[in-house]
DNA sequence: GATGAATGAGATTTCATTCAT
DNA sequence: AATGAATGAAATCTCATTCAT
């Protein structure tokens, strides 16, 4: 795929066809989404989104990649502006700017969802594997260096922990955005008012499992 | 809808077409699934299909609903068979326990993943819900009598400790289905020889952070 | 491809299916044919020819086989009908009948020709290497009785007559063929009445060149 | 159609242009062709080609009209240093000649057959007349000569003659390219190493029917 | 009650052609 | 003169659904 003649286009234009496409996968999937919904929604011709794209597939791997790009660039951001503070205040931070940035863009965690269940998309798997592997050692560091700081137990096995801490965070934005933009309302009563009280109250669990002195 | 007509054919047929149908679902999702498929996979006729559910959505819910079945008469023999053990014994056991019944059924647990972030269909927020419900009261309802035997900590919230464990459990099982069924091969390498590695991992954690005395 | 439901329909209507389909894709090739066009001029459903047929490739073997055993029942029934004959007499009724029929299916051998200059059509490959050995076969034999018969110089090499035999016939065929029913018409002025002046001329050509005592 | 803008191109260019078009032509047909491939081959803009040639039909017509050209002037070449031999050695030459000409413009050849047998492109209709004529005169003008130096027999009717030679030539190369450069790999064993043999044995059957004092 | 032929809406995709820059 | 973005008709193919037998 070349998507020359796709990026020599005017850049809203550009953003325009991307939201259009990613609200088609994200509420539809990959198979459910419809290129003629798509261009009816753009107000342009069909042939045009073939033209810079390709295919269907072509379309999806550009909405998905940069979804994927736009949630990395958050994470960094967080990395990077909290590096010097506490293990678990660094986690609040993530937990509350990660709902934040979910609430604001929803979509994109409602494509992700979509797709890594959808299954049967043979070119998605790597991608996956690349995300989770990144996010793995996003939190692995974040581990690592707040045992080398001395602020979690120094016995811990960091390959496990790590695969608690990305449970636990990764199951509560879930049952968040579930609860607030997934199709089925909820049970789990994580309204915005006590956001802060379901985030302090999984930090204390954490701390309890994690923390030096416990 | 009206399941007359297939309600009086023969049991072994009636299992032959949920078989087929929910291995198609489980597949495909609902969206992608095709009927032609299940009735050239069936060898009997399409418009059979159509006068037993009369439509896609009806052979759809039908599928559901008995899957949904399977699953509730599952937790509630667990339930039964554990009531007098030690609340973290019986979470092992749910485990343990849960692991081989999604091995065994996997597709019942791959149409319930693929429906739920499937979205767009209306009729299934209501099961979602109930599903989900029962499931939070089956775990609120043994913490709480693990509080009256003294087993856990006394002081635990019980509806944020039942939000807490059953993330962890559910995000458990997703990751060791992931791992085995999905996709996407993975990352986290929950192979068979170390799954009550796993199991007692989780369970210690629990235990740190839940026990009594702790 | 599972021609069944094809096959119960009613004969007249496959006839019907065959032969507008032979007359699409005789008149335009593979790539050129359109099943809009055939579906339009049977006044059918599109949906149909794909549950009859599969695919388009599907619809064209079908067309391809069957306008091949027309031919080969055609020759056979020349071969068994003429066995006793002189060798040159068989040549000269091949000569006549086989323009007989070309004329009356001359559809058939412009879908002959177009398919096998088409090109890019890999599964015709086969079709084409067994009619040619056929076709070989069958003048092989007959020069080979003649042999035996004395009606012919024994000193012939079977392979090379045969050859040569095979390029006048089919050349002889194909310039009466594009000079009737071809698009650029022609050069060759073998008009119907005289036809036996040059079937007679090519005949003589072959004493000639074979007959014995020559 | 007005050429003047392609003529004035760069004759690099043009050839450029010419090779790539005829090469998409002889490789597809004339339907099958696609002006997207060949740009995207080329790499220059889309756009050029339709000021070049007004359509499909007018870039077509260059290409056949080009390549027709470069056949008449192998042709007369022929002719021309052949005119003092004996007719049985020019045939021998013609079809030495002939062989090695078209494996070097194999696209050619490949372009002749496949737009004679594609029909429908009624504006090719008059070319092939023109070139049959051509070539009709050519081998007829060379038995006249023949006939009026003594090297074949007087009794001939030339055109008569001209008929079964031409199609003897015409199909012994089409033997030979089907063999070699068709998609269906053959019967007629015309390889390399005896193609002289084959040549031969040709001339030698040409003269056992029309050498003077047979 | 079971069958399976018929249907047509709608999906993806290709391509010649136009035209503003 | 050259470019290449825009277009929409037309192609192949899928599928849920209907209905006569």
């Amino acid at each position: 795929m070349d998507l020359r003649t796709f990026n020599n286009l005017d850049k809203k234009k550009q953003n325009r066809i991307f939201r259009a496409a990613l609200r088609e996968f994200s509420e539809r999937g990959y198979a459910g989404a419809s290129i003629n919904r798509i261009v009816a929604d753009l107000g342009i011709a069909k042939g045009s989104i073939f033209q810079y794209f390709g295919d269907k597939q072509g379309l999806f791997e550009f909405v998905f990649l940069k979804a994927v790009e736009i949630v990395k660039d958050h994470l960094k951001k967080v990395r990077d502006e909290t590096t010097d503070l506490n293990f678990f205040t660094r986690i609040e931070i993530l937990l509350v700017s990660g709902i934040a940035f979910l609430r604001k863009n929803s979509r994109i965690y409602s494509l992700y969802t979509k797709i890594l269940y959808e299954g049967n998309l043979k070119f998605c798997s790597d991608l996956f594997t690349s995300i989770r592997r990144e996010s793995f050692d996003f939190l692995s560091e974040m581990i690592r260096l707040a045992v080398s700081r001395g602020e979690v137990r120094s016995d811990l096995d960091i390959a496990c922990a790590t695969f608690y801490l990305d449970s636990l965070l990764d199951r509560f934005l879930q049952a968040y955005m579930l609860e607030h933009f997934g199709s089925h309302p909820g049970l789990y009563k994580a309204k915005d008012e006590d956001i802060n009280t379901w985030v302090k109250g999984l930090v204390s669990l954490l701390r309890k499992g994690m923390e030096k002195g416990n």
